[in-house]
DNA sequence: ACGCAGGGTAGACACTGTCTACGCCGCCTG
DNA sequence: CAGGCGGCGTAGACAGTGTCTACCCTGCGT
């Protein structure tokens, strides 16, 4: 969607997403991803005055990336509101599980130059997603949709960050990753339906 | 409750925790305690042989402090499970809103060490106080308690987690703090109490 | 009185982000 | 066609970092 896909800064960011995934955010220097390029190490300044303009760009990739996996399985599932909040979920746990430093970086305001760039609203799309399901599938008695939509999001996102911490397993004392997702799915939008 | 308090080490974790809360994690490097703390760069290393040893302290009083925090609710507010759970929930979120530099530190596993200081641990008794409470709040259609539990503190978390990244505000369009925590306990452990 | 160990000093190394001056090459203009 | 000029990448420098190592100094026990 960025210009030419053969030029540098499409090789610097695609260094740089491919360094993230396998070894995490703090591996990504302006340094390194120039020598994985072949290029001298003051040249993605050209394209990335500092190391957050980097990063930021990468992350975006990573907005890109999660809201096409949304997409898509949103394409493939039933329709039924419910149906597809569940296959939403998963999808985003998945993706958190699966791209890991991807998925803190994405979170790391403050690495991010989310002002600037405007990164925030990046994840508005798939917010958007989100929060149309949720009102379809809310019940009368049910908060104000946004609000709903906005707790379910952040059990969702809660769900994945202490799930990556470890520390879910080990309060909780079970393995069974997917209760707590059943479990929130259900305090959210009511009981599953049969 | 380590050592005595005037020796290096903890003038060290002193000077440590007030530049996590002043200025953040990255701000806290090695080389900057020992300068405030008026030693030599090579100092600390006999207390901290390595970055994530030092990190690791400063979290480890971050959940002391918010351990104590919470057990300080419990002692001032009415024992109904439901009324202790809302406190509890506000305490969490107040503590990750005004202590945002150590919040954030305390559960970011990349820089801890979780394995060897077993520093994951230290936040179980805090889990525990919530499990206890989700345990006499549980209606009896509601999932395993451990499971209701966990979901819960997920859906904290979350909520902590992306108010400090600024997102829901953004995304929700409401400003209302409280409605998405009111919204989250509704969910999980019922209606509201008259 | 000796020596020895714990605790702090100081220098070095590799690495980082950032800044600056410098070349190279191609395109546009006169 | 000649000239220059601007985008793009190079290369060196600087301050800062974590980590390692050799050193020293002081206080204690034998």
């Amino acid at each position: 969607m960025d210009a030419d896909e053969t030029g540098l800064r499409a090789r610097l960011v695609a260094a740089g997403v491919d360094l993230v995934l396998r070894e995490g955010q703090s591996a990504v220097s302006l340094r390194e991803i120039a020598r994985r390029a072949g290029v001298s190490h003051g040249a993605p300044r050209r394209y990335f005055p500092s190391h957050v303009d980097l990063l930021s760009a990468i992350a975006r990739e990573g907005f890109a990336d999660l809201t096409a996996r949304v997409e898509q399985t949103m394409r493939d599932v039933d329709p039924d509101p419910r149906t597809r909040l569940t296959a939403l979920a998963r999808t985003y746990l998945d993706f958190a599980a699966t791209h890991r430093g991807m998925f803190e970086l994405m979170f790391r305001h403050d690495l991010l130059d989310s002002g600037r760039l405007r990164l925030r609203e990046t994840s508005l799309p798939l917010f958007a997603v989100l929060a149309d399901l949720v009102a379809r599938a809310r019940r009368p008695t049910d908060a104000p949709a946004a609000v709903l939509a906005g707790a379910l999001w952040a059990n969702l996102h809660g769900i994945a960050q202490l799930w990556a911490w470890g520390s879910l397993p080990l309060a909780t004392g079970t393995t069974d990753d997917d209760a707590l997702l059943r479990a929130a799915l259900e305090a959210h939008l009511g009981p599953a339906p049969a």
